[in-house]
DNA sequence: AAATATTTGGAATGATCGTTCCAAATATTG
DNA sequence: CAATATTTGGAACGATCATTCCAAATATTT
């Protein structure tokens, strides 16, 4: 009985990130949004409720694309060691190639919403969880391998690579510099190697 | 012949800045500001032009400010690597004390507005060159003064510096925990250690 | 005290904000 | 093909946006 949704949800999901990506949350009108996605106003707030809404929706689109290619090196690169460092590779890449200099939506939306909004601070938080249990779990795994030194405790090294990442993210919207960058993950990363390991 | 400003300058720009580095650029209406400085609209707009000329004017007020608490340390720590030790800490500090999680008003303005407004996008360059200089030749002196080793240059390790400060600032407004952010710079500052110094 | 130059408060501006609403369009069901 | 349930485009909403404007207030100078 009922008319089909004519749209492609994840079509309009890619190009809403797209957009609160690039300008924030607060620098994203509806207008834009519409124009963006092709959708006109009450087929957005039909289907997705409102601006915050389709933000969330947005932010979380986003963050299990992100996760997903991250997992995604645990299967194609077995050295830890390695592992990590095509990892942050990987963000040097998407930095310098980003001609808007987008950065990272996550850590774009922390600076902008998370000390007045609850719910994308609840996101936030789950996330900031989520990528350093990947990161400490690889950690662990090159320790007991002996690729990664066990003088420093897992957790903390993993903090210590979100932490390292989240910069990268910001540096590089300032200086989108490949040598630089790769400047700074050689230091950053040279904590896994030596002290003894 | 003229009447003489009522309000102190330095005063309506500690509030505006205040509440610039709360909310973000977009995130900030005249009208907030008009309250938070005390100031009329037409005062506003008649000393300092527009918002986006305030926001500068603030950024820039906020930016020599923490240079100057960074400088001050300079002076009141011989030892390097204490005295880097010692700013990290400030920083931590700074993050678990601030109940309105404001983080850094540089990196949120970044994170907001530099792929977007050129003049920001100018002062984010110059202010990171400056932060390097600042750590580039702190660590110079340290490793003359044998306190920090040789085998990385001075201009990397500063823009790890730079870089994991950054990182702390954006960390901090998800998760302000003392003993998280301690663990982090215990990590990132391991590397002005050892490696046969 | 009068004249002058500047600041000030507050109303008014047009533009844009997010959201609502409704009639027209449309795909599925009987 | 008719009935139905849903989506759609676009107008309209009140609120708020940054900005402008002007008369009233005020401190200095003469």
């Amino acid at each position: 009985m009922p008319k089909e949704v004519l749209f492609d949800e994840e079509d309009v999901l890619r190009r809403g990130t797209e957009l609160f990506w690039t300008k924030g949350y607060n620098g994203t009108s509806m207008d834009e949004l519409t124009r963006a996605t092709g959708l006109s106003r009450s087929s957005i707030y039909n289907s997705f409720g409102g601006k915050h809404e389709l933000f969330m929706r947005c932010l979380r689109y986003y963050l299990n694309d992100q996760e997903g290619q991250l997992r995604g090196l645990a299967d194609k690169i077995r050295h830890v060691d390695q592992r990590i460092r095509a990892a942050f590779q990987y963000a040097v890449e998407d930095i310098v190639t980003d001609r808007m200099r987008k950065g990272c939506m996550m850590v774009n939306t922390t600076t902008e919403m998370v000390n007045q909004d609850k719910e994308i601070a609840a996101v936030a938080a789950e996330n900031m969880e989520n990528m350093e249990r990947i990161f400490t779990d690889w950690i662990k795994e090159g320790q007991a391998a002996g690729d990664i030194h066990t003088k420093l405790a897992p957790q903390a090294l993993a903090k210590h690579l979100f932490n390292t990442y989240s910069g990268l993210k910001v540096y590089g919207k300032t200086r989108p510099d490949r040598k630089t960058l790769e400047d700074i993950i050689t230091v950053a990363l040279s904590v896994l190697e030596g002290q003894g390991a």
